[in-house]
DNA sequence: TTGTTTTATTGAACAGTGTTTAATTAAATT
DNA sequence: AATTTAATTAAACACTGTTCAATAAAACAA
């Protein structure tokens, strides 16, 4: 069947530069202020014709949010060549960091937004696979940190969620800015200074 | 001027009710699905006439998020029964998280959402003085942690950072729906045992 | 008690939003 | 060539925040 094979691609296409269209939009405006009019309007198609790809404005969102883990996993590649579990967990720490500072607007997406995680919840998948992926990758550095005699009392569980925890924090309230209030020149430092304190307490334990 | 001071108080009684029903509103639906009509409504009074007492709705808002730092300092009150200020650090970190937990739309609008903190720096005022408050608590604590011996080769800025960070990434991870990837049931113990975790390290500083 | 001025309130309108749907156009199949 | 299937659209719906001229009410001055 040739021409389902066209019309497929065709449908593909379509789908990918209402994507793209969204993204560029998205990385100008952000979420909230990218209509569906406005992606419409830049791909020269009815607004209508959008639902026709998707199901909403959240899975358009969604789609980015998942372009973006793919984004994330790509740089975290060179961890491959760390063998040292401690100083592959500074690396991933590292990595994380500038991802989120270089790309504020799709780490926003990623793990602050409501919006792509709502639809997640709401639709019948019900988990959110991205999110567990990378997660767990930080897991096994942290289990094998263990199985090296660091962290010595702690859970793996809580552990990994706190450090997590440490570097999202770090970034979220940069890109939420909430860190007009520290005491310092550049807004871009004080998250290295504060993950510089956080590798001097790793390596104290 | 007997009059003047009566209307004076109207006034004052109105945009109190205003703000009462934004609240009301904002904790059932959140900040996004209430509308300036809904609250109005409830007031019965025209959209049109909130304009006279509220700028725009983010000013609303942001007078909701000054409410809550009240709430938070109140609770904080009982910190200064605590000398030791290692044991106060602690002390914070769990009333921060506690209070995070209990009203999160609350902490929501406060340290996540974007809509005040905007007003904010849209404004003449220019410096958001209530989070700027409460890090200073948070940074005093900290500084008496280091005279007292703490934190060996800490500078207070970035450590103070990463600390509320981590706490803040707790909380707002588990708000914002991130911690479903974490294997734990209760997810509101998960933030406790990272919580348990980040005293077993300052334990060892 | 007038007339005037200030203040508060309103309804309507504006320019948007996401989404649905009936009608239309285009393409593929019979 | 006629019919079926799929893609596209314009229009409408029910909203949103915000503005503004018109109206109503209250306060002040003569």
């Amino acid at each position: 069947m040739g021409i389902a094979d066209r019309k497929e691609r065709e449908k593909e296409e379509l789908r990918a530069s209402i994507l793209e269209a969204a993204r560029k939009l998205f990385l100008e405006k952000g979420v909230e202020k990218t209509s569906i009019r406005n992606i419409a309007d830049l791909i020269e198609y009815s607004p209508g014709s959008i639902y026709h790809y998707f199901r909403d404005k959240n899975e358009i969102f969604h789609a980015l949010h998942q372009g973006g883990f793919h984004a994330l996993g790509e740089k975290m590649q060179v961890l491959g060549s760390v063998q040292n579990p401690m100083e592959r967990l500074k690396a991933m720490g590292s990595i994380y960091i500038r991802f989120a500072m270089e790309n504020p607007d799709m780490y926003d997406l990623m793990f602050i937004k409501e919006a792509p995680i709502d639809h997640i919840y709401d639709q019948e998948h019900c988990d959110w696979k991205e999110g567990a992926g990378a997660f767990d990758t930080l897991r096994q550095t942290i289990l094998q940190c263990i199985d090296q005699g660091y962290f010595k009392g702690h859970d793996v569980e809580p552990l990994s969620y706190m450090i997590w925890s440490t570097v999202h924090g770090m970034v979220s309230l940069n890109i939420r800015k909430r860190c007009e209030v520290i005491d310092f020149e550049d807004k871009d430092q004080i998250v290295n200074l504060g993950l510089q304190s956080l590798f001097k307490i790793l390596d104290k334990l």
